[in-house]
DNA sequence: GCTCAGGCCGTAAACGTTAACGAAGGTAAA
DNA sequence: TTTACCTTCGTTAACGTTTACGGCCTGAGC
């Protein structure tokens, strides 16, 4: 800007102006200094302006797993929305670890970001409660915690839930069982609305029928294939298994054919989050989809607003439609 | 620090020193300051600290998708990397489109990266130059540039294309495709690798076998089906395939099975990324690994080096061992 | 001719931090 | 005692940008 200034004799402030289309200077001045800034490639320095506006134009994303392409796809329509915005994405991933979470969204803050999305892994809410502190405006993203307000985008997991479970009664099942998550708010309401649509249905919601699958010590298809193995011992063997997502259903169906069960005939199964590969599966997965490029799209447009608001504006939960994507794995013949 | 300093009776540049555990300042007094700072819970301006000192701590990462697990695995292990280093990751997707890549290199420039890793989508270096005049270290990831020197992390991919066609060979194929990629270096050096393993085993070359699946219009499966369809209604049908890339055969598999064909008692199939979900697919996939996740840990760690290098160093090249993995999809009784 | 408004541009100060150097006090060597 | 050096801390200035405000000029209205 320096250099622009002295070589078209004006003062720095009055580039600064031109370059940010400020009213307050005439057309013939901004063309020069637009095309002296053109000539010399001059492009502004974040930092000093971030340093002095507050606003650092920087997004944090914190996603449990960025391998997961369910949350790669929130991070793919994200990043499109962000594209020429002017923001930048700054991703951490915690692998579904809370104290990393923590450490990731501490990192973030530090960094000044002016807008943080979180698909948290945390137990309760208190991590978030520091957050508030900072006046930092943040978006859960897929995950919420039940009873408290902050921006939201995702599903109704009971929705989820209702869908699935409904789908496999109504292809015959009867004995359904139900492989869920822990602690986590999807695993919770995934739950809920498949006990919801049992009960509906008069059907027994038997405890031995619901089980989950224990991340904590390795991936979630072996979580899905250990824990489905279990079910598969039952005295009375289900005959349809609810995931609570896409990649314990994949370990539940290797489980289900290794014992040398049909799918769908002899056990039905249903995941969520249709992944890009469900269709490519050994037997192609039926799932519910939970739009997750157009969470990522709709978390960014929320996140710029939240970002321009003049004012902190009260909690917003932005619900998208989840969608039942049926696949060989429940097409079963009455 | 402001703060700080005054309640302490020291002054700022003392506080400053204290933090970063300058030489200059005696045990008690560091103390005192750290303890000060922890009960504010004071984080430095990082903003600030960039403007001052002209590094960011920050990294670009560019990728041509998100949702390929490939580059996600990349993401995670250099993420891993930079847990706890100070660095931030802002990552960038490039849809495989060169223009989209330019502009997020761009951006990232223009945000002060300290250091910048990209897996190009270009079709030649001419970018990159660009980004040299800035003086900004680069790393290439996964995709190079023939006889352009520059730091670059992953496989050699001749040897990648040897390791599989060598396999399809043994595994008792003797017309043997392959599905390419477009422009880029890996493409080049797979199909190098085919052609010269196929000569060396006196295998006839033939044109009609070498196809390109283009993406520029579709998803890299949609591409795999098509291009693969086409292979099947030749007069000489192969019976071997090695693609370029996992998506790719994912899709090719699908163009076989729907042929009415059989893996890989008709057709034997091999791709290259060795995807988490290879082994659940409808046949499991055979696949050359390429160890994305060390590629993203060793990227991080050269990307460092880089940055606190005194001098320009010159550029380094470092090269992981590819690995066959043999599932279903070609073995073949002999 | 005088005032006023509006358009255009500049001055001063600030954002939070660090680099380079200088100064005060103490200690050890001569 | 003097000199030199080391330890510890402070002064000054700078990084590149923006915000708030003030000043000048021109033209219009009375």
């Amino acid at each position: 800007m320096k250099d622009i200034a002295r070589d078209l004799g004006v003062s720095v402030i009055t580039v600064s102006k031109a370059l940010r289309n400020h009213s307050d200077i005439s057309p013939e001045t901004r063309a020069r200094v637009l095309k002296r800034a053109r000539e010399l490639n001059y492009s502004p320095n974040l930092a000093a302006r971030a340093l002095v506006t507050g606003r650092t134009h920087l997004m944090g994303l914190v996603v449990p797993d960025l391998v997961h392409s369910f949350f790669a796809e929130i991070a793919k329509g994200l990043s499109g929305i962000l594209r020429n915005s002017g923001y930048s994405l700054l991703i951490s991933s915690s692998e579904e670890n809370p104290e990393l979470e923590k450490q990731a969204v501490d990192q973030l803050l530090g960094r000044g970001v002016d807008v943080l999305l979180v698909a948290s892994a945390q137990e309760n809410v208190d991590a978030f409660q520091h957050v508030t502190e900072k006046k930092v405006p943040y978006i859960l993203v897929d995950r919420s915690f039940s009873g408290f307000a902050a921006n939201f985008v995702g599903v109704k997991d009971e929705t989820v839930g209702a869908l699935a479970t409904e789908h496999l009664i109504s292809a015959g099942c009867r004995t359904i069982a139900h492989i869920g998550g822990t602690h986590i708010s999807t695993a919770a309401g995934r739950l809920e609305g498949y006990r919801r649509t049992l009960s509906q249905h008069g059907i027994l919601v038997r405890p031995e029928y619901i089980v989950s699958a224990d991340k904590s010590d390795e991936s979630a298809d072996n979580a899905g294939y250990q824990t489905a193995m279990k079910l598969l011992s039952l005295d009375l063997r289900p005959d349809g298994i609810f995931c609570f997502n896409d990649p314990v259903a994949i370990g539940a169906m290797k489980a289900i054919l290794e014992s040398g069960l049909r799918i769908p005939e002899d056990v039905a199964l249903i995941g969520c989050g249709n992944l890009h590969f469900d269709d490519a599966l050994r037997v192609p997965l039926s799932s519910v989809d939970q739009r997750s490029e157009m969470i990522g799209q709709r978390a960014g447009r929320l996140a710029i607003s939240l970002i321009e608001a003049e004012f902190p504006v009260r909690p917003k939960s932005i619900f998208l439609e989840p969608k039942l994507v049926i696949r060989e794995s429940s097409k079963r013949p009455r």
